[in-house]
DNA sequence: GTCTATACGCAGATAGAC
DNA sequence: GTCTATCTGCGTATAGAC
């Protein structure tokens, strides 16, 4: 860490990461990820020995930026709806990538549960440690274990939903208005 | 319509339809296809020139299901909201579904999104039948045509964030609780 | 109409030179 | 470590026999 230049492992990672999200997992060969890098396809397989391992070297990736991230919204706020809040804008935020390619977490998702790809447990973890982050959230604010799990779930499928929805039509305030819906039901919990 | 028995084309777009949805689009072959169908991968090219033509003719038939199904909705229930309730009904009865392949509209317009498949927007056209009688029924509900609009937006984008939790977390009680949810705010309206 | 045989291209993966 | 050359398998598509 702290190192001034990515090594090439790292960068094939988050080449990769950035095309498996905006192109998705199988459309993306390695010839894709080579180019971007600026690499031969040969050389590829010196740091991955297989295409799978690239999925998981960036889902590990992406575990550990969001765990960090986490980290940061429980450090930036103390009150469990100013951090829910920080979820929802985030999103807003991303409001523009998720028009084009769908939920960064979500898209990838689907897509390897489809392609029964032996990583998508891995990629459904992600939403996992949204899931039990937001629990922790909800449970702070004197729900029980049983209902703030629903809660996450819920504001989780909401926001799903919202990206799905704004990634298959052209409507730029839908997902803007929809978030806000989203923070007064935070609001009035 | 009321022949005895399927011709091949109609017995080659209904399997490609149930092998589309249950395993995508990308993951299903000619020879998967033929396989099911019972026919050889070279006697395909007689019905359908390309892959695409397929997928084409499939979309085709279930827009003409969709239409189908909404007619009836209409026949059987003159008021808005039990018209709305049917489509509740019907996302709950299909839960099992679901919880496997994801949504039947949804999933597969996703993924055409994403493969920038030159039918994406025929596929996201199925999407917009529902939307769009959904408009009338919140219109006959007193609601003006910017509102009723997202309303139907909104109702949508649940439904799809439900099915893309329920697929991808195997909670039983989830799809079946949120939908329950969606029925309390119809009838709230 | 339905079949078999085959062409073609692409993506994943390997071997071996440098 | 990085390259070029090459292999293999699969999926789409075509040709032509029956």
């Amino acid at each position: 860490m702290g190192a001034k230049a990515q090594s090439i492992r790292e960068k094939i990672i988050s080449v990769a990461d950035d095309l498996f999200y905006r192109h998705g997992y199988n459309r993306t060969s390695f010839s894709d990820i080579s180019a971007a890098v600026g690499i031969s396809r040969g050389n590829f397989y010196y740091h991955f020995k297989a295409k799978d391992d690239i999925l998981a070297a960036v889902i590990e990736n992406r575990i550990a930026i969001i765990t960090n991230v986490l980290q940061e919204w429980d450090q930036q706020s103390h009150s469990p709806r100013d951090r829910l809040f920080s979820y929802v804008t985030m999103m807003e935020s991303l409001k523009d990538d998720i028009h084009r390619y769908g939920c960064p977490v979500g898209s990838v998702c689907s897509e390897l549960i489809k392609l029964r790809n032996i990583y998508h447990s891995n990629a459904t973890e992600m939403i996992l440690l949204f899931r039990d982050w937001m629990v922790i959230q909800f449970s702070n604010l004197h729900y029980d274990e049983q209902k703030s799990k629903q809660l996450a779930m819920h504001l989780l499928s909401r926001t799903q939903g919202i990206s799905m929805m704004s990634h298959a039509f052209a409507d730029d305030e839908f997902l803007l208005r929809e978030m806000q819906q989203l923070k007064h039901w935070i609001e009035a919990l």
